[in-house]
DNA sequence: AAGCACTTGGAAAACGTTTTCCAACTTACG
DNA sequence: CGTAAGTTGGAAAACGTTTTCCAAGTGCTT
């Protein structure tokens, strides 16, 4: 069924019916609401491959990730689909899974299906693929890819306000053996978040120099846990790359017999929606993914509708801040006098966070 | 840059370049060699749109989940996507979370897109926007839809077979007051679950009646259990809906600080990877998500390829079955002289399981 | 040398739209 | 009544492929 056969039955030409469809203010109401009722008596749809054919535009955002398992993603693409639907776009979803190949694919699927647009949210990917994209075109958002890929629009994270907050909440809590656990190594983000913790606690004067590697996963969180412990002098809080690092950092504790936060305090990064879930709640550094998907989608949005105007504002911030729960408390020793009691901890918390967290 | 191009550079016909793009054996091999390189040069793509045009076959799958942010979906999704990648498919992802618009909205898309099958993965979408895609002779798999809508292929799941082994763990553990936190209302896979629990526990002489609502989230988790603190008589252990309930209950346990297992065994429903990772982990039954993922592309796969043979195949089974982990110990009170301790809890635990678990 | 089988190219139709051009028609106004 | 302005329809081009038809070319067999 075509646009040929409503033509037809309503007794119009196609160039009518196409101006009926898309709404174009000059067809007369009358006619187009005769359009319209045939169009519903039949059930058409209008054919997207043929209207993407001749408009150049396919209305389709390619989003690629790193791995939409990791709950992080999730909440980022469910944000980028509602504004996808109320934009009447289309998205075409892509999991690296950190792999090269997966990437190399991604990217090859993106330019087959005349994508109108791509944000890549994934990291460690090879500047040749992106070249290979940008040099087609195609509109491109990216999240924290260094300054050195111009004519990119580019988000920004600002990871150092969020973990700055968050390592002067554990060194107000008398904290100062404080351990990070990175991320992957290769990884561009987690290698800036690596940095941030280092500046943070070169300002109060501790040293930054207690990291361990793992892998942005529960495992390598468990892993790292274990790694800790093999240490002479054991640190008394650990920040962690993410928040599924964290998690398993939390499970390992359990698994050990070491009692969060008594034992040691442990915060997060990311604030996925699970963080409020865990046991104990986690203390993160939060980094909207809301926000972040709101952006690259407007981004993109703004690139495509002003393709030769505007090229101004390409690059957007998006900053990070600490939110308080129950994994972290006052180092061991300090202040024993006072009965780990509950309610009293949770104030004393509170404390520590006013004075901190601004 | 289109096929003529090609054809012009590579000095032979757009008939030629399009035999040796799609390795059409007849085509000299030195011919061929020349056309693609010229097209590895040029980066040439074919354009999807116009290929899916005159083919009438878009190879773009529909995937519709009820919401990506439950951590069931993304591993379905996953799955999904390795799938299609493999068999050069593209997948439209579409998440309704629970939003009647949202499911017309996503059956609208599919249409429009022309996708060639649709994996419906979301429960309670009105009866008549199936009937739509049916009319339309779009292929289709669905889990768990009644015997009621004729053809279309369906994965039944086997709930029946894990929440029976379930029940009858707990019963070796001398439970017999046994909760049940049940999904929405609407959904007829909560419904399922339901009904199986209830047989299971009929089955052994035990109560079903103990039933309490929730929402296959973790608040509704939390909210379940603090509905089953009100009761007069407590029950001992409690079997949740899916596994993102057991995460809530297992919070909100944490909060009143009711100790797992000791206090409440607690048994999901799902088996998400995430439930390894809990704290204590979950018992829960597994359904495995590759598997259904695997079962519902390879029923679309097989319904475009023999579109008008084999319609044979109509339905499939997945069998769900209990996995032991730490959240469930016996029941409080009975074997109490023996000292609580950890290893020797994990001990009869194990037997438990070897006992009930074949 | 003739005949045959196979490969190749040229031309064109087809897929389902949008859009342009021009002509024809309607309406409103002076 | 004549004219201008606006609406409508018909026809056709365009988007980028695949595929079919037919004719021409190539190499092999007899």
């Amino acid at each position: 069924m075509d646009i040929r056969e409503i033509a037809r039955r309503a007794k119009v030409s196609t160039a009518t019916v196409s101006r009926a469809i898309n709404r174009v203010p000059t067809v007369d109401p009358q006619l187009a609401k005769r359009v319209w009722r045939v169009v519903d008596e039949l059930g058409y749809y209008p054919n997207t491959q043929a209207r993407a054919l001749v408009l150049g535009r396919t209305r389709i955002f390619g989003l690629i990730v790193s791995e939409i398992t990791n709950p992080f993603f999730p909440e980022i693409v469910q944000t980028f689909e509602d504004l996808a639907v109320e934009n009447n776009y289309e998205i075409l979803l892509t999991s690296t899974v950190h792999d090269p190949k997966r990437m190399e694919s991604s990217v090859r699927r993106m330019i087959e299906r005349r994508v109108d647009g791509v944000a890549i949210l994934t990291f460690g990917m090879e500047e040749s693929l992106i070249e290979h994209l940008r040099d087609r075109k195609v509109p491109l958002v990216f999240v924290d890819v260094g300054p050195d890929v111009p004519g990119i629009a580019n988000i920004r994270i600002n990871y150092l306000s969020g973990i700055r907050q968050a390592v002067q909440h554990l060194a107000a809590m008398r904290h100062t053996r404080i351990a990070f656990i990175a991320g992957p190594e290769h990884l561009k983000s987690a290698g800036a978040r690596r940095e941030a913790f280092k500046t943070s606690m070169m300002e109060i004067g501790l040293s930054p120099d207690l990291v361990v590697i793992g892998d942005h996963r529960m495992e390598g969180g468990m892993n790292a846990l274990l790694e800790l412990n093999k240490m002479s002098a054991r640190p008394t809080a650990v920040m962690c790359s993410n928040d599924m690092t964290a998690i398993g950092v939390l499970r390992e504790a359990y698994e050990q017999n070491i009692k969060i936060p008594d034992d040691l305090s442990v915060v997060g990064f990311d604030d996925i929606h699970l963080a409020e879930f865990t046991i104990p709640p986690l203390t993160t550094v939060q980094m909207s993914q809301h926000g972040l998907a709101e952006i690259a989608f407007n981004a993109l949005l703004n690139e495509v509708d002003n393709s030769t105007s505007s090229r101004e504002q390409h690059s957007y911030e998006l900053v990070t801040s600490l939110v308080l729960r129950k994994s972290t408390a006052l180092a061991r020793g300090v202040g024993s006098a006072i009965t780990p009691e509950k309610s009293n901890r949770t104030t004393r918390h509170r404390k520590a966070a006013e004075s901190t967290a601004r």
